[in-house]
RNA sequence: GCCGAAGUGGCGGAAUUGGUAGACGCGCUGGAUUCAAAAUCCAGUUCUGGCAACAGAGUGCGGGUUCGAUUCCCGCCUUCGGUACCA
């Protein structure tokens, strides 16, 4: 009988299904399930109208395997899948063609699922969440209320309920409260705070909330009605359709993440998440601990530049000031004879982009205001400068300049002819560059002069605040994140405005619906989409919050609603979560380093303040995924001035006969092309015609062929995309050789984390592994001949290699490499030719987490009741690898030159003297005095001599 | 610029703790089978020299540690990913 995958995946797919085989069932109250919990999650796809490429599933079909692996092993495994479907492409497309969002999102989804499904993933269907669905994003808002009803307090290290805070202040005020609030948060008494109206208490109270309306500026693009994101934004205008981006200033919903922002770095520390991913995210939290110095302004000294420093040591170096452009002060300080320049100045910098900013690391530029402050540890006169190197959302937008110290402030003093002041004895040449070093002992500073850095830096600290000119502070990078879109498709803020006050609705009336709207376009008045609700008022008087939520908030908690996906009095019950409590693996690309998993881990901080959950981290372990990239297959054409020219496009092997000609490269429809991804891909005449009919506008066009006929395409790496016509969807791949054979190859292309092109070379290969693998249990007249007969030691041992080997590599997530140990064990045992129920069906399991039709087929085959996938998992016994003898190098000065087998037993002085003995190691040493011999038991030798 | 990852045959990659570099697969070459082809099977395949036995070189480059280095250390180059001129 011949292996035919497609015959035997529909069978077994539809026993699955039926059998209700990866149903997982969480144990009822007071219930116990012997089994350890494991939960093995999939970052939440976005539900594309393009659908999956081969790409996607790389991920999938990894933690899948390791699911199916767990769940053999005897763990109760959690393996859902969702969708994170709210989402901007189907409200463009909704924009474009008047379909709700819901509509086309509810297709797509559709769509995905019969993809997933053609690939045997083990998904428990029954938990299946989507973001966008109300019974799922009441809970989305529930969160939200949460956040909004909570404030962080720091002598708690914790979120408290809002009412303590009142409390609080109604008692004693605001003054010894330590807690994430806004900084420009004034002081208040008890008496203030009493006798402030329910307003004004309200407005007050949103300083501390942790999540709150903020005025912050946005990338507006008024041509699209909508806040761009910095990377929708290119060269100032909006990266789709080229419009123009202002910065505006916006009320917006903002997350207080920065309250979080020691717990999200320290947090990094207890789980096992990949080192450059966690680096990512120390680096975006961005935590420095310094300083900030308030230096007087010399004409006026009331008022003060605040700079915060991470060297308070270095500040009897200041020899200048740099504030940044935007600074509020630049306007106040710059003297009339220096306003010109400084107009100019803050109007070029104004007009520069980021990239451009980026390319000029070594261009100096800047601006004198004229002015002076003073320092107040010397008393000296500080010229103030304005430069673009300083950022004005950065601390407190002005440095403190210590050439001799820090390169930048050190290039900016060459420029300009200023000052470079030695601090400590051990700089060196700081005439050539800075010195940043810390070693020595303080020179030209003062109270810290002939200090260590370790006396210094306390000493002067404490100076600060007893003058009250500044104090230790610890700055961070991170800053709150903005939580409202100006947007239609995403969950409402349950929230509605009394005047200039949010206040919440009742939790009685989630979920608050998503109302219909006529179009989804925001008003003419700039307002969002939700402006154009009819009738969609509180309570009949009051506006609702007219924004959405961003895309992450539905997913910053959704690994809870699986665990309990259909309840409906709280977003998943006590015992579901102390269950499961948190996601054992998590599987999921690198990309989402600083935007999902940053943003879900304070959500879990904050739900686990609140008792809500178990555990601090909801991730203990993740691994990523890496891209798998297509090759783009691009035609050359020949660039004319005119447009009535004829159109010419020119093999590529042809090129060098044009040499003065331009080309256009056209992207080719993969489909159409031979040797696709090849060096000698090529458009043979019928793929010539493909391309005329799929780009009638090129139908008049000539083709100038090699002598083959062949017109020779140019192929590149780059992003499988619907834009390049690149996209191999895996439906054809599973069609032509299985899903069983598309879940293996793509396990076998790589190492999981890396990035690679897909290429098809490979895939026969490891389909004619599995039709030997089949056939391992037919005899030559194709019938089943597996019998019950006693293996043999050796065959115990094809067995056991390869049960070893694959346990480990799964354990380690190594799974290109259990491919090959499937592929010796089926080649070994093929040549004995004696197929035996004792080894097979061992193997049969052994491969069912990587092939699970085939194997599901030879359990049944080999009698087997139930299914392979309830098995249980064989362990490797050592019993069977030991060896009677071994086969160990022998090397001469580190270099290998014979194979002697020993027995295994054999003691190292008896290998030494025989290996010595023997004449073929002789004639290597023979002329030659042996220094030393090396013998690493069951390893090798090494015999030195000179 | 900074941070992170990676450089191994014609290609994808393997070598888990410093111990036979190139497993396994693709491709290629030769052979068997076939009227022929496909499919299948067998053998070979890092490079250089040699009919061969064999010799030499070899894991981005240059050094070092070691009996022994793809693996550890120092310096450099290249590619990819991230990013923030972060005081």
């Amino acid at each position: 009988m011949d292996y035919q995958p497609r015959d035997i995946e529909k069978k077994w797919k539809k026993f699955w299904e039926d059998q209700k085989v990866y149903r997982v069932e969480t144990p009822a109250a007071g219930e116990q399930d012997a089994r350890p919990k494991f939960y093995v999650l999939d970052m939440f796809p976005y539900p594309s109208g393009a659908g999956l490429h081969v790409g996607h599933p790389l991920g999938y079909i990894a933690s899948d395997i390791f699911a199916r692996y767990k769940r053999l092993k005897g763990f109760n495994v959690l393996h859902p899948m969702g969708y994170d479907s709210f989402g901007l492409p189907a409200e463009q497309y909704a924009i474009q063609t008047g379909i709700h969002p819901a509509v086309s999102t509810d297709k797509n989804i559709q769509r995905f699922r019969e993809q997933l499904e053609n690939m045997g993933f083990s998904f428990d269907w029954s938990r299946e969440i989507r973001t966008s669905d109300p019974k799922y994003y009441r809970w989305t808002q529930w969160i939200f209320m949460q956040l909004f009803n909570h404030y962080y307090d720091q002598e708690a290290d914790k979120a408290l309920p809002i009412e303590q805070l009142i409390e609080r202040l109604a008692r004693e005020g605001n003054a010894a409260v330590k807690a994430a609030c806004d900084d420009d948060t004034p002081v208040i008494s008890a008496a203030d705070w009493n006798a402030m109206s329910e307003e004004q208490q309200q407005l007050f109270l949103l300083q501390y909330r942790l999540t709150f309306p903020k005025e912050s500026y946005v990338n507006w693009c008024a041509a699209l009605g909508t806040v761009l994101s910095n990377d929708e934004v290119k060269d100032g205008v909006s990266e789709r359709g080229g419009y123009p981006v202002e910065r505006k200033l916006m009320k917006q919903w903002s997350m207080r993440i920065t309250a979080y922002a020691d717990r999200l770095l320290y947090g990094l520390d207890n789980i096992d998440w990949p080192e450059s991913l966690k680096e990512q995210q120390r680096n975006w939290i961005g935590r420095s601990q310094g300083a900030s110095v308030r230096f007087p302004l010399e004409n006026d000294p009331g008022t003060k530049i605040e700079v915060f420093t991470t060297r308070v040591d270095t500040i009897y170096g200041v020899t200048f000031m740099c504030l940044a452009p935007e600074h509020d002060l630049v306007s106040e300080i710059t003297t009339p004879e220096q306003q010109d320049e400084i107009d100019q100045y803050i109007k070029w910098a104004a007009s520069r982009s980021e990239v451009e900013r980026m390319a000029e690391v070594k261009t100096v530029t800047g601006a004198f205001t004229g002015s002076y402050c003073i320092n107040p540890f010397n008393d000296e006169k500080v010229p103030i400068y304005i430069a673009d190197y300083v950022l004005a959302g950065y601390g407190t937008g002005a440095v403190m300049a210590v050439p001799s110290g820090d390169q930048r402030d050190w290039n900016f003093a060459t420029h300009f002819g200023l000052p470079i002041r030695p601090i400590l004895d051990a700089q060196e040449n700081i005439d050539e560059a800075a010195d940043a070093t810390k070693e020595g002992k303080y020179i030209n500073s003062g109270m810290i002069n002939g200090l260590t850095y370790d006396e210094a830096v306390p000493k002067l600290i404490a100076w600060l605040e007893e003058k009250g000119l500044g104090k230790g502070k610890i700055q961070y990078r991170i800053r709150d994140a903005i939580f409202g879109r100006q947007r239609y498709w995403g969950e409402p803020v349950p929230v509605y405005w009394n005047g200039e006050v949010p206040y919440l609705i009742e939790e009685s009336e989630l979920p608050l619906l998503l109302p219909p709207v006529d179009k989804y376009l925001p008003t003419e008045t700039g307002e969002p989409p939700l402006a154009r609700a009819e009738n969609w008022k509180y309570q009949d008087q009051y506006e609702y919050e007219l924004s959405t939520m961003p895309g992450w908030a539905g997913s910053s908690w959704y690994w809870y609603r699986y665990m309990d996906p259909g309840n409906t009095d709280t977003f998943a019950s006590k015992e579901a979560i102390n269950y499961w409590k948190d996601v054992d693996l998590y599987v999921g690309g690198s990309e989402h380093a600083t935007g999902h998993l940053l943003y879900s881990r304070f959500w879990n901080h904050f739900l686990y303040d609140l008792g809500l959950v178990p555990e601090k981290e909801f991730a203990k372990k993740l691994i990523n995924q890496g891209m798998i990239q297509g090759v783009i297959e691009f035609i050359h054409l020949i660039k004319t001035e005119e447009d009535d020219a004829t159109r010419t496009f020119i093999s590529a092997d042809l090129l060098e006969n044009y040499p003065d000609t331009e080309f256009a490269l056209i992207p080719v429809h993969v489909d159409f092309v031979s040797d696709y991804g090849k060096d000698t891909s090529h458009l043979t005449a019928e793929g010539i015609g493909q391309f005329k009919d799929w780009r009638p506008d090129y139908k008049e066009a000539e083709f100038i062929a090699n002598d083959a006929g062949q017109l020779v395409t140019r192929s590149e790496v780059g992003k499988m995309s619907k834009r390049y016509f690149n996209v191999v969807n895996p439906d054809d791949v599973v069609e032509r050789y299985g899903a069983d054979c598309f879940r293996m190859y793509e396990m076998f292309l790589g190492p999981i984390e890396q990035a690679k092109p897909w290429d098809m070379q490979g895939i026969d290969g490891v389909y004619r592994f599995l039709r030997k693998f089949w056939n391992l249990f037919f005899n030559n007249k194709e019938q089943f001949a597996v019998t019950d007969d006693a293996p043999t030691k050796e065959e115990l041992k094809i067995l056991h290699t390869a049960i070893k080997k694959v346990n480990e590599d799964i354990e380690r997530f190594s799974f290109n490499t259990c491919v090959p140990a499937f592929m010796v064990a089926t080649n070994d045992l093929g040549k004995l030719n004696a197929p035996k129920r004792a080894i097979l069906q061992d193997l049969v399991v052994l491969i069912a987490p990587f092939a699970p039709y085939i194997a599901e087929e030879m359990w049944h085959r080999l009698g087997n009741e139930g299914s392979v996938h309830k098995a249980t998992y064989p362990e490797a016994n050592e019993e069977y690898l030991k060896e009677d003898s071994i086969t160990y190098p022998i090397a001469i000065n580190g270099k290998t030159k014979i194979t002697v087998d020993f027995p295994a037993d054999a003691k190292k002085d008896e290998l030494e003297t025989s290996v010595l003995g023997m004449e073929n190691v002789q004639k290597y040493i023979a002329d030659k005095t042996v220094r030393k011999v090396i013998v690493v038991p069951g390893r090798m030798i090494n015999i030195v001599a000179n």
